[in-house]
Formats: C-alpha cells, sequence, structure tokens
DNA sequence: CGGTTCGTTGAGGCCCATCAATCTATGTGG
DNA sequence: CCACATAGATTGATGGGCCTCAACGAACCG
C-alpha cells in the first residue's frame, strides 16, 4: 500500500514537456479559465507517473501536499467505518482531480484507490493557492470544481435514499456513460472495469443483490456486458428505469452572457 | 410558494447596520478571513428578512443572483425526482449558507424550503465574486465552504448506503448536536423542530419506520423527545451507536503553522 | 367544534441481506 | 502443459429490515 507522503515524493516538476497534460480535464475545460491562467496551470503540472491497480493515492487522514489527476484508468474515493463497511463516493475517470479536498483542509475524510492501473499528474497544493491568489479565473475555477462535487453527491445521496437497486445500477451506468462518451441517443458503449463488489460499494448494496439485478437488466435488454466491456444498447430507455437527467453533471459550459 | 427571484427583490442593502451579522455564522470564523476581508464582506450582507415556514427560498432550475445566510430558524436543501420522493440532502441551521452553488453555477440542482419561520441575510452574488477577486482569504473561503460541504455529503452518502436505520438516526442526531451545541461529553439538548416525516425524507426511510426506530431508541434512554425538544442523555454511547465521528464537520479551525 | 398536522399502531409482504456453495476465467509455478 | 490458487460471477435457500396500506390517537387552531 502507498501512503500520500510516499507517493508524492517521487514526482518530478520539470517544465520540460508541460503541455497538454491537462487538454480535456475538467479542470482544463472550466469556462472560467483565461488563456494566460491555462497555461500558468499547464506549467504548475507534474509529469505523469504509473500507479499499479489496487494502491491507495491519499489515505484517510492524510494531509497531503498535493493534488492529484487522473490521466488514464480508474480510481474511486471511498469511506469505511469501524464496521468495516466501504461507500464508494466518487468514480474517477481520466480528466478527474483525485482529492480536490486537499486544497484547503489538512486531513482527508476519505482515501482513494486505483482500480486498474492508471496514470495520475500532481499539481502542488501551495503552487495552487498561489495561482489562485494571482490569478481570479483560476481561484474561480476550483471553487467551481468543488460546487459541481457537491452536486454530484446530492444525486448520490438522493439515488441512494430514494431509488431502488434497479434505478441505482441504470443511473450509475448512465452516469458513466455521459462522462465517458457524452451525450447518445441510442447505444452507447465504454470500457468499464467495475467489478460486481465495486458497483454494489458505489450502490449501497450487496455484490449478490448487484448480480441479481444486472442479470435482470441483461434479460431486458437494457446492457449488454462483455470483458470489461459495458453497452448500452437504448441509452434513452435505460435513463427512464434509472430517472437520470444529464443536467446536474455540468458537463455542458453555456456562457450565460450576464453571468457576471 | 416563494421563487427564488421574488424572493431577493425585496432585500434592502442597506449599509447602515452592516455588523455583527454574520458573527458566528461558519463564513465568519474560516480561519482563512483576515480582519479587513472579515469587515468587507460584513458590509455585502444585507439586512435580515423573515421568511415564513415552509416557504421555498430557492427552487430547482433557478439561476439566483444572491446567496443565502440563515440567521434564525431551519431549512433544508431537497431534490425531488419524477416519482416525488424527497431527499433532503442538507439540513440548514443557523449560521448556514442555503445556495453555495449560486456563486458559481447558474442552475440549482436542489430546492431550500424553510422548515420553521426564519430569518435570512443576502449577498449578491456579483459582489462576492467582486470580493473574492479583491481578496484571497475571501474567495479561499467560499472555496474551503464547498470542500466541507463535500465532506458532510459524503458522510450521509455513506450512512445511506451503508447504516442501518437505527444507525442512520442516532448518526443524524450526533451530527445536530455537535452542530448545534458542540462538543458534550453527556447530556446535550436542542430545539429540534423535524417532523418525523422530515426525518425519514433525511435519512432515505419512511415516517413509519422512523417512528418506530426512534420509539426503540426512547426505550433505550439514548433520547429523550418532548415538544420540539431533544434531549441525547448519553452523547457518547449515541456517537458509539451511529458510528459518529465529529471530525468531519470541521468545525474547530487549528491554524497548522505551515500550511501556506 | 371540526379540520389539519403529526405521531402511533397493526397486518402483511417485498426487497434486499446473509450465508454458503458452485462455476468460470485467469494466472502462476513446477 | 497440467495442477493449483485466486478473483470474480452466479445460484439457491432463508430470513429480516424496511415498506406499504390503513386506521386511529393526540395536539393544535381558527
Amino acid at each position: 500500500m502507498i501512503t500520500g507522503s510516499q507517493f508524492e515524493t517521487s514526482f518530478t516538476h520539470s517544465a520540460t514537456r508541460p503541455h497538454f497534460r491537462l487538454i480535456g480535464t475538467r479542470l482544463w475545460s472550466s469556462r472560467f479559465l483565461a488563456r494566460d491562467e491555462q497555461r500558468a496551470l499547464e506549467e504548475a503540472v507534474s509529469s505523469s507517473r504509473p500507479v499499479r491497480a489496487g494502491s491507495d493515492l491519499v489515505s484517510e487522514g492524510d494531509g497531503t501536499d498535493s493534488l492529484f489527476i487522473i490521466v488514464e484508468g480508474w480510481a474511486c474515493r471511498y469511506t469505511t467505518t469501524t464496521d468495516g463497511a466501504h461507500q464508494i463516493s466518487a468514480l474517477l475517470v481520466p480528466g478527474d482531480i483525485v482529492n480536490l479536498d486537499a486544497l484547503l483542509l489538512d486531513r482527508l475524510d476519505y482515501s482513494v484507490r486505483t482500480l486498474t492501473e492508471a496514470k495520475v499528474v500532481a499539481l502542488p497544493r501551495t503552487l495552487i493557492l498561489a495561482l489562485g491568489a494571482q490569478y481570479t479565473g483560476i481561484a474561480r475555477t476550483f471553487t467551481w470544481l468543488a460546487l459541481v462535487e457537491n452536486v454530484a453527491l446530492s444525486k448520490l445521496a438522493h439515488s441512494l435514499g430514494r431509488h431502488s437497486a434497479r434505478e441505482r445500477i441504470a443511473h450509475l451506468l448512465c452516469e458513466l456513460s455521459m462522462r465517458l462518451n457524452g451525450e447518445h441517443e441510442n447505444e452507447s458503449r465504454f470500457d468499464c472495469p467495475l467489478t460486481q463488489e465495486q458497483f454494489a460499494d458505489a450502490l449501497g448494496l450487496t455484490t449478490v443483490h448487484v448480480n441479481r439485478t444486472i442479470q435482470q437488466l441483461r434479460k431486458d435488454g437494457l446492457i449488454v456486458t462483455g470483458s470489461r466491456m459495458m453497452i448500452l444498447p437504448d441509452v434513452g430507455e435505460l435513463r427512464k428505469v434509472g430517472g437520470f437527467d444529464p443536467r446536474y453533471l455540468h458537463m455542458d459550459q453555456p456562457i450565460s452572457p450576464k453571468f457576471f
């Protein structure tokens, strides 16, 4: 197991090839970033570092000196209670920030573990804070990212509190499809490395019940699964099942002229 | 029902008595605020405005021009799905910010309704954004607030996904006790206006089951309820039942010297 | 005094958990 | 190349936590 502090020491903050690493990330596509602010962030990011599957990027209780961004692979944020039960609070795919909280909280309340082999880059916290003090757009971007995460967590709470197993699974699959593939009317397919146990931990269920419910969805023709491949033949129908409305993801970034 | 836009028009932004309104709020006690930044915020806040119980402060889909802070009374953030089920994602007590998301999102993904008569003050969004651009501490404070809300929502998700009804109720009561009264070893009591239906909506349960579980907690001597009064005779024991660890609330604000 | 809100109680049943076993795929070392 | 180990998916039997439906009681109020 890799603790956060051991982990980040092996990053090199070379300014040699700083470009293009952030392109496509949530961070990069913020509507609040001006061109020079994007460039400043690009120069703050470290080179990418490979991480093995199943290792902890950060652990509960850590104070971490860097924010990490997933460049390749999947990870998840999760909490553990005294009784040993896990709850995954976020699935992290390429472009997502791993530990936004580390920016201003000196104690993390969750752990983050890779679900596959992954590559991550690091942004030193103090550097981001300094950039945020200098560039308004950068400060706003990180606040915006935190607010968007809030919305996603509210949605998760609603799903866990008020939806059946079938609805929860359908909703999660619609969300993953949207985040990975964007808007699709009909078929959508993506590489999904999640085990049924991880589905269970994300949805507040047991693996047994996840299994049976997925079988039911398969039988209904709503999903098709191959080895790590997830196919949603009819996204529209699956959205109805899960009560999925993509707006909460705030993936579109329309510029309302009179916003400021 | 009062929509957000109708609502905020009736605020007056007089600079006559700007002091003391924010004292005790989460916002005010941020460790990131310097003295002059506190003063700048004080001057940005409107006079307080009374709101009737059961009225919506903001509604899903709104774009709202102000942030509201509860000065008196209780409210809740909640989401509704197509099938009509409610899920409360946050209980708001005096000092809490109602709609932090409105700062940078142009579409709210939840509604906020007062649970009692209440008084709120408003902070115009554009003014906060301007202050955030000018004062680093103010920008950081709002980011910090968003991050702390993140942690609370993760905790809620864990509770909904992995805890029994008994544990969820115990946990919520411990949280409310901590937020309202601070740290208590033994007895803690507070005015609790929540109906059992609202408990149910906050905990992902039905009113019937909340009722039976509360009765069990009463029988076990863990809670005593009078008219709107909630008494926790043994907070320590109740914390064990709910698996409650107050650190996630981030209410203490220790200054780690080398944080920046 | 009738209406409304909220709390309480009972009967019945389903969704999902629990426990445990089997099956399959993958990988690893001899 | 096979024996074996391991992770993950699947299946069955059983039970319990929580939901549903429905009714009633209690407190408050115009």
